[in-house]
DNA sequence: TGCTGTAGATACTTAAAAGTACCTATACAA
DNA sequence: TTGTATAGGTACTTTTAAGTATCTACAGCA
């Protein structure tokens, strides 16, 4: 796809951070690097197909780095590049947004949830 | 849809302002009220169809005023409420981003172009 | 020897989002 | 009297995104 053209700014940004995974991800990778396994742990819905997929994404956006350690079985880390933690600043305002909002509907009678780690679903 | 449940916080802010046409009417809405027309002519690619819906969904979210005069032929303005104006806030950072995101890219040599209202494509 | 965990790839199917076409109704201008 | 602008609605089709199932390869463990 050659030449693609950007009507406003954050046409371009939603370009890289749209989609249903990939801003969950992102946030997850604020302060730390983790392994494919810990980023499957962390959001549980998601498949591995999603996941790699994904992560290529960011990583030709350069939004992500990949670390592969050369032994088997195989290990492999992705972190934020420079160009990533930069977006991620306010990815994480976004995210502390949707916490508010959150709570925000839910004093107005609507049922809307956040799970924290913590409190699991035992159903 | 009866109780949604999110697992961190931007995920409920994307369901707000994902997909391909929210986060630019949100931000054509920045710091001024519009008409639907001018909403329409301001987003060249947007269809009536898809603006109606999008709006809507913004309405029912709580970010938008949708204000109706009864009148004919009919005249609607749309404006930011005051949740709006919060999320919208980071929004305009998103697009800021994406401005100098491509500045960044483009000095690496990729063509991608972002059109200013004033720089036209007369091909 | 067979099972688990590691990190994928690939073909295929399903669900969701977006786009197209065509319809309403009325005022005003040419 | 025909055309334009206003702000939509609705049925249908197409495109894109996401999900499912199954495959690779090797180390380590019981």
């Amino acid at each position: 796809m050659p030449d693609k053209t950007y009507n406003i700014g954050v046409e371009a940004t939603m370009d890289i951070i749209g989609g249903k995974w990939k801003s969950i991800i992102l946030c997850h990778l604020r302060q730390q690097t983790l392994r494919t396994g810990e980023l499957r742990r962390a959001i549980p819905q998601i498949t591995q197909k999603m996941l790699t997929q994904q992560l290529r994404e960011l990583e030709n956006d350069g939004i992500v780095n990949r670390k592969i350690y050369e032994q088997v079985p195989p290990k492999v880390e992705y972190s934020l590049t420079d160009r990533g933690n930069s977006l991620n600043a306010i990815l994480h305002q976004l995210c502390l947004w949707g916490e508010s909002n959150i709570a925000e509907r839910k004093s107005n009678g609507e049922t809307i949830n956040l799970l924290s780690e913590e409190q699991e679903v035992n159903s």
